[in-house]
DNA sequence: ATATTTAACGAAAACGTTTTCGTGTTGACA
DNA sequence: TGTCAACACGAAAACGTTTTCGTTAAATAT
C-alpha cells in the first residue's frame, strides 16, 4: 500500500533538509550526533533503503550485468549462469538475462534493450544464426559505446573483447586418445555442421588425434548432423541417421560425439542394434550434463566446467568495470593503464564412467 | 569510447532546448516540421536511444520483473524462466534473476536487493529452507511496500498473492491410476520429505488413487528420501536406498516417483536387479525433463508444463502491474476495482513412453 | 571587543528524461 | 492600428540520490 519512504519524506517529517538526512545516514561528521541518531532511528523504523534507480542515475552505473545466451533450457548454459550469478552476487552485482533463442534479430533487440543504461556490461554467447550470418556489427557497436563485453564458449575473432572458452580442440583430442588407448580401432565421429565454432574445433581435434595416433581419418566415419530448427521430430531423425550410419559402418568400435545428446542417442541406437556398451562399442561425449550422469550405462564425457566459465567471465567483466572506474577517478588519464583483452581457456577434463572400458 | 549521446548534447549541438529535442523525437506537433526533421535526423545519425534508468526514475517503474528461484540448473525451473522471458519480452519487460540456492537468507538478501526500485514485481518459487522455517515475513513485507508478487509451484497459504501451481494431487492420481489400469497390483511410491508442499500433495494423490481403486496403502511400500544437502554422493545413497527398498519388497510391480531423478534411478536399480521394464515393473515419474525423454527405456511422466507456468505467471504479474497503473491514472480512485488474488492451476498431462505398457 | 575558526546545517547542482506552463513572434481580423 | 489566436519554442519542475559549496551562529583566539 504505502510506497517506499524517500529521503525527502524523512526530511519533511523531521523538519530538516534532504542533505542533512543523506549525510546523517552515511554517518557524515558534518552532522551532530543528536540529529544523526534521530534520523537513523527514524529511517530504521520506516525501513528506509535508498532507491537503486536513483543511485544508478546519479552514479551512471547500475551494478547490473546483462547475460545474453541462445537458450536457457540447456544444462551447460544454466550452469554458466549459476557461475555468473555466484560471483556477481558476491561482488555486489545483479544479473539480468536475455535469451536470443538462437536468433540474430532477437539477439540485436535484446542487446539494444539492455544497452540503454540498464546494465554496465555484457556476458554473452553468440547465437547460431549470428554465427551463420557472420554479422557482428552489433557487438562492436555496443563496445564502441563504451560497454564492455565478455564472450564465452561461442566466441569469434572479429570482435575485440575478453573471452572465456573451453579448450574444445584439446578436449576432443583427449577423448579420442582415450578411445585409442582403450583399443578402439575404428573411431567414428558424430558432429554438427561447422558454423558453430565449437563443433569445428572438436571435429578438428578428432582429426588431429587420429593422425597423431597413426590412424587414418576416413570421411565416411564422420556423421554430420544438421542441427537446424526441426525441434519436434528431431530426435527420431537423429536416431534414424545414427542407425543408418552404424549399419553402413559395422566396424565402428568407438564413438566420439560432440555433445551429450548425440552420445546417449548413439548408445541407445547401438543397443537396439544389439551392440553391448562398452564391450562392442565405446562412447565418449562432450559436455558433462544430467544425461551423461544418469544414462544407462552412464556416459564418459569431456567436462566443460560451465560454472567455472561463468565465474571467470563474471570476474573478467567486473574487473574491467572496476578498472574503468578507477581510471575515471584518476586525474592524470594514463592511457598505458588499459588492460589488454584476455582470452581465458578453461581446461577440459575427462570424466570416466561406464561407457568406456 | 564515446558515451551514449543524451538529449542535452543533442540540444547543445543543434542550438535548441532539451524540451524541444524531447518533443521533436516524440513527434509532438508543438514543434515545427523543419526542426523536427533536423533533430530526428541528427538523433538517428548518432543512434540516440533514451536512457532507461532516467525513464525508470521519472516514470517510477522499471519495466523489469524479478525472478527468484531456488536453483537454475534444473530443467523445470529453466523452462519456467523461458516462459516468463517469452511473455515478458513480448510485453516489453526485462527479467532479472536471483537464485536463492534453497537458502532462506539468500532469498531475503536477494529480495531486498531487488525490491529497492530495481523491479516492478516478483515472480518466485519458495526455497526449501524457507518452507522448513515457515517464515514468510519477507514476502508479506515486500507486498506491503506495494510490490506485487506471483508465486509458482512452491506456494504457501500464508502469503496473499497470485499463484500458479500445477495440480500435483491430481497429477499423482492420474499416474497411479494409469498404473492400476496397466494391471499393477503392488504400486510403490518414492517420494521426498514432506516439507516441500509439492511432495506432500503428490504423496497424497498416490494415497487417494490407491484408495479409489480399492487397493490398500501400505506404509512399507513408500520410500521417503531425505533430499538434504549431501550433494556429492547423493546419487549413490539414492541407489542404495532404492535397491534395499526393492529387495525388501519383491512384490512391487509398479513405481510412482515424485520426480524424474528418482524414477530413472529406480529403473536403473531395477535393471541391475534383473527386472525388465516395463514387463516386470512399470515406472512413472513426475516432471517431464531431459532425463525422461532420453532414458532407456524412455520414461512415462506427468508433465508439469513449466513453460506454460512461466507464461501464466508473467501474464498475471504484468496484468496486475498495468491494472495498478490504470488505477493510478484514474481521478476517482475506485476501490472496487481491485482484482482479487488468483490461484491458477495448470493441468498435468501424462506423457506415455516406454516405461509403461 | 574584534577577528577568526569551527560546528551544524541548507541550497543547489547533477544524473537524463518528460511534461506543464509560460512567452515571444507571427499572421489574421475587426 | 490594435486585439487575439495560433505557432514554435524554452524554462522549470519532478523522479531520488549524493556532493559541493555556501551560510549562520557559536566558540575561540587576539
Amino acid at each position: 500500500m504505502k510506497r517506499k519512504i524517500t529521503l525527502k519524506q524523512i526530511a519533511k517529517e523531521l523538519d530538516v533538509s534532504v542533505s542533512t538526512v543523506s549525510k546523517a545516514l552515511s554517518n557524515s561528521k558534518e552532522i551532530s550526533e543528536d540529529t544523526t541518531q534521530k534520523i537513523q532511528a527514524f529511517a530504521k523504523l520506516y525501513n528506509y533503503k535508498p532507491n537503486n534507480i536513483a543511485l544508478s542515475l546519479k552514479n551512471r552505473k547500475t551494478k547490473t550485468i546483462g547475460i545474453l545466451i541462445p537458450e536457457i533450457v540447456h544444462h551447460f548454459f544454466s550452469t554458466v549462469i549459476r557461475g555468473i550469478e555466484r560471483v556477481a552476487n558476491r561482488r555486489g552485482y545483479n544479473v539480468i538475462v536475455g535469451l536470443s533463442n538462437e536468433s540474430f534479430t532477437k539477439e540485436i533487440i535484446n542487446m539494444e534493450m539492455l544497452a540503454n543504461g540498464s546494465i554496465d556490461g555484457f556476458i554473452l554467447s553468440i547465437s547460431k544464426e549470428t554465427l551463420l550470418k557472420q554479422d557482428y556489427h552489433h557487438f562492436n557497436a555496443t563496445i564502441n559505446q563504451g560497454m564492455p563485453i565478455v564472450m564465452f564458449d561461442r566466441v569469434v575473432n572479429e570482435v575485440d573483447c575478453d573471452k572465456v572458452i573451453v579448450d574444445d580442440l584439446n578436449g576432443a583430442v583427449k577423448a579420442v586418445k582415450k578411445l585409442v588407448e582403450n583399443d578402439c580401432k575404428n573411431i567414428a565421429l558424430i558432429t554438427t555442421m561447422d558454423y558453430v565454432s565449437v563443433g569445428r574445433l572438436r571435429t578438428q581435434g578428432y582429426l588431429e588425434a587420429l593422425q597423431a595416433s597413426g590412424m587414418e581419418a576416413n570421411s565416411n566415419m564422420i556423421l554430420k548432423i544438421d542441427d537446424s530448427l526441426d525441434v519436434e521430430n528431431h530426435l527420431e531423425v537423429l536416431e534414424t541417421e545414427i542407425a543408418h550410419f552404424f549399419k553402413s559402418n559395422p566396424s565402428i568400435d568407438g564413438v566420439f560425439a560432440v555433445n551429450e545428446l548425440y552420445a546417449v542417442t548413439a548408445m541407445k541406437v547401438a543397443r537396439k542394434l544389439g551392440l553391448k556398451i562398452p564391450d562392442d562399442m565405446q562412447v565418449i561425449g562432450f559436455t558433462d550434463g544430467v544425461l551423461s550422469k544418469h544414462a544407462t550405462p552412464s556416459l564418459t564425457t569431456v567436462s566443460q566446467h560451465g560454472q567455472k566459465m561463468g565465474e571467470q567471465s563474471a570476474n573478467l567483466l567486473i574487473d574491467r568495470l572496476e578498472a574503468e572506474e578507477a581510471e575515471t577517478e584518476q586525474y592524470f588519464t594514463n592511457n598505458e593503464k588499459k588492460r589488454d583483452f584476455i582470452k581465458m581457456v578453461i581446461e577440459t577434463e575427462i570424466i570416466e564412467r561406464e561407457s568406456t572400458k
